[in-house]
DNA sequence: TTGTATGCGTTATCAG
DNA sequence: CTGATAACGCATACAA
C-alpha cells in the first residue's frame, strides 16, 4: 500500500507538500498540488487513519456502545447517530455491550485512541464511575441513563410525560378503570412509565388500583398472557396501557382471540410507536419515540461538548418528548384519523420539557 | 492521558516490558507484570489503538458499510455481524453509504488505516471496479450484489429458492392462479423473487399470466394498493405473494377492509419473515431469511479470509437458504401451526443451496 | 527476563 | 511556497 513517502518521491517533492496537498492547505501552488494529485490517484494512495490520528490527536470518530443492538428501537438509534455524525464528518466505532456492566468499559477502554469520545447507553448503574472516568478525558454522552453520572451530557425519553398525556387522554375519552401492563421491574423506562399512568390516574378521575397493574416484560408474548388477568379483573377494566407496543400487539391478539372487540369492549394503547403500529387492525394508538431523533440528539450534545474547551464544558441534560399518537385502537375522539402513509406520520401533541 | 513511557517510569521498568505486559508476553515476570499492572490501573493507562495499529499493522477493526441503516432487516444484517465480530474479538466502524453510488468508495477511503477490511452492501454495480481495488489491498466480503466482483467474498439470499418454494407450497395447497405483488424494479432481490415465483408456476400447473403481477414497491402503501387491481382480475386469483413482508401487511389491510376474508378467500404470503409476521391476524406465511446470520456468515467468511495468507486466498461464494415459514394467511396444510411464541419460531423446511 | 533502539505513516514546527 | 525533521504512542528485533 502506497504512503505519503511514495508519493513525495514520485511526485519529486516533500512528504511534507503531499501532506499539505491531502489537508488542503493554502501553502502549496496549484501546480504542484495537481502533480501531486496526479501521482497520488495512480499510486491509489490514501492518507493511513491511525497515523493521521496519531499525530493529530483526533480520530474523527465517536465511539457508540449500545447495550444490545436488537429491535427496531435501537436500529432506529444508530441510524440517528450514523446520520447526524456523517453530517458533521465523523464516523462511528460501534459495539454493543453485552448485560454485563463491565462489559462497557470494556468495550470503551479497547476504543481508546481510535475515538474522539463516546456515546453510550448504559442500564446499569455500576457503570457509573467508569463512566465518569471516561468523561474525565473526552466527552461523553449518555442515552437515557437510570443514573446521575457526572461531567456527561445526558438526553433522556420523556417516559413520563408521555405516559401521563396518554393515560389523561384515556380519562378523556370517558374511561375510568384503566388497567397498566407494566414493563419489567427495575427497568428505567417502564418505571417512570408507571410513575405517568399513577400521576395521570391521581390528577384525573380514574381509579387508582393497584390490582389494575399487570407484570409484563415489554414483549409480545406477556402482553398475550396478561389478557387472561386482564379480563377477570372485577369490575373489568374499559381500557389498558400497554408499557410498550409490542405488550400491546399481544394484548390484542389474545382479545381478539378472545373475541373482545378493540375498540369497543376494551380501548388498548401502547409506548413507542413502532413503524408497524399504523397498520394493525386496528391501528394501535400509541406514544411516539423518535428513536432515530434520540441519536441525532445526542450527537448534537456531543459536537457542542466537542467544540467547547474542556475547562467550560457545560453537560446539558435533555429530555427528548414524546408525541401521542391517537389512532383507532382507543376509539375516535374526533371522528376516525385519516389513513396513515407509510413514511408519512400524522402530527400530534408534544408531551415533555426541555431543559 | 497516561502513555506507556509515564507507566514504565513510575514503575521502574522499560516501555518495552509495559508493552510486554499488555500483550499477555509470557516473557515477563509475574512479580514485574503485578507491578506495572498495578501502576497501570492507578494512572488509569490503556494502550493507544491508533499507536498500536500504527505499529502492528493491524487494526481489529472491521469496516462495515451499508445502504441505509434503515428497517429490521439492516439492523438484524449488523447486530449479526457485531456478535460475530465480537467472538473474533473485532470492533466494527461503521458508515451507511447513502444511495450515491461513490458513497461507498469515499467511506471506505476514508477507514484507511483504520480497518482491517471491509464488509460491504454495494446496490450499485458501478462501485464494482472501485471495490475490486479495495479487495486487493485488504479482505472484502460483499453482501447480496447485484453484479459480479473480482476479489471478494460474496454472501448473498437464496431469493430464487425462497420465492420458488413458497409459489410451490401455494401450488399444494391447490391454488391455480397465484398473483404476485412485484417489488421494485430493478431491483436485485426483487427480480430474483419473481423468477422464483415463474419458475414454481411453470414447473407446476399454476397460470403463467403476465397480467398477474402486479406493481409493487417493498412497502406498506404500494401493498394497500395493490389490493385494488388484484381483486379486479378476472377469473379472481385465490392466492397472492407478496414480494415482502411489508407489502404483504398493507394487501391484507386492504382486504380487510375490502371484506375478503384471508386466508379464505384469498391466501397470502410474504417475504422475509419480520418480527411482526407471527402476530398478524392472520399470523403470516412467509419465506423466512435470517438477516442476523447473513451478517455472520460475512464475518466468518471475511475471518477466513483474514487467516489465510493473500497469495492462496479464495473467494467462496455463498447462499443464504431461506426458509418457508407456514402459518395461517395460507390457510393450514397439516391442522393448524401451533403458536408460535416470541423469540421462539417454528422450524421449516431451507430451501437453498451451498456452494 | 529485561532494556535499547528503530520503524510504523502523518502532521507540524521551524528554517529556508 | 517548500523541505528537513521531530514528535505522536506503541511493538519488536536485537542485545544484554
Amino acid at each position: 500500500m502506497a504512503t505519503i513517502k511514495d508519493v513525495a518521491r514520485e511526485a519529486g517533492v516533500s512528504v511534507a507538500t503531499v501532506s499539505r496537498v491531502f489537508n488542503n492547505s493554502p501553502l502549496v501552488s496549484e501546480m504542484t498540488a495537481e502533480a501531486v494529485l496526479e501521482v497520488a490517484t495512480r499510486l491509489d494512495y490514501w492518507p493511513n487513519g491511525a497515523a493521521r490520528s496519531l499525530s493529530t490527536r483526533r480520530t474523527g470518530t465517536i465511539g457508540v456502545v449500545l447495550p444490545d443492538l436488537y429491535g427496531e428501537f435501537f436500529s432506529e438509534i444508530i441510524r440517528g447517530i450514523d446520520t447526524e455524525a456523517r453530517a458533521g464528518k465523523y464516523q462511528i466505532l460501534l459495539s454493543s455491550s453485552h448485560a454485563a456492566e463491565s462489559a462497557l468499559v470494556k468495550a470503551a477502554q479497547s476504543m481508546r485512541g481510535r475515538i474522539d469520545g463516546l456515546i453510550a447507553m448504559a442500564p446499569h448503574a455500576g457503570s457509573s464511575n467508569a463512566l465518569g472516568e471516561f468523561a474525565r478525558h473526552f466527552p461523553v454522552v449518555l442515552l437515557n441513563p437510570g443514573f446521575p453520572v457526572e461531567n456527561c451530557g445526558v438526553v433522556s425519553i420523556a417516559n413520563f410525560e408521555g405516559a401521563r398525556a396518554m393515560v389523561r387522554h384515556l380519562l378523556e375519552m370517558g374511561h375510568r378503570r384503566i388497567a397498566l401492563v407494566k414493563g419489567p421491574s427495575g427497568n428505567v423506562d417502564a418505571e417512570e412509565r408507571r410513575r405517568g399512568y399513577r400521576e395521570a390516574l391521581k390528577e384525573g378521575e380514574g381509579d387508582l388500583d393497584p390490582s389494575l397493574e399487570i407484570p409484563g416484560d415489554f414483549d409480545q408474548e406477556s402482553g398475550y398472557a396478561s389478557a387472561d388477568l386482564l379480563l377477570r379483573l372485577q369490575p373489568r377494566p374499559t381500557a389498558v396501557f400497554a408499557a410498550n407496543d409490542w405488550t400491546a400487539f399481544g394484548l390484542m391478539s389474545a382479545l381478539s382471540e378472545a373475541g373482545v372487540r378493540v375498540p369497543g369492549e376494551m380501548a388498548v394503547a401502547g409506548f413507542d410507536d413502532m413503524s408497524i403500529a399504523p397498520f394493525l387492525n386496528p391501528p394501535l394508538t400509541t406514544v411516539r419515540v423518535d428513536a432515530a431523533e434520540l441519536g441525532k440528539r445526542a450527537v448534537r450534545l456531543w459536537f457542542d461538548a466537542v467544540r467547547t474547551p474542556p475547562e467550560s464544558r457545560i453537560f446539558p441534560r435533555e429530555i427528548l418528548p414524546t408525541t401521542l399518537k391517537v389512532r383507532r385502537s382507543c376509539g375516535a375522539r374526533n371522528g376516525t384519523p385519516e389513513r396513515e402513509r407509510a413514511g408519512r406520520r400524522g402530527t400530534g401533541t408534544e408531551n415533555g420539557r426541555r431543559e
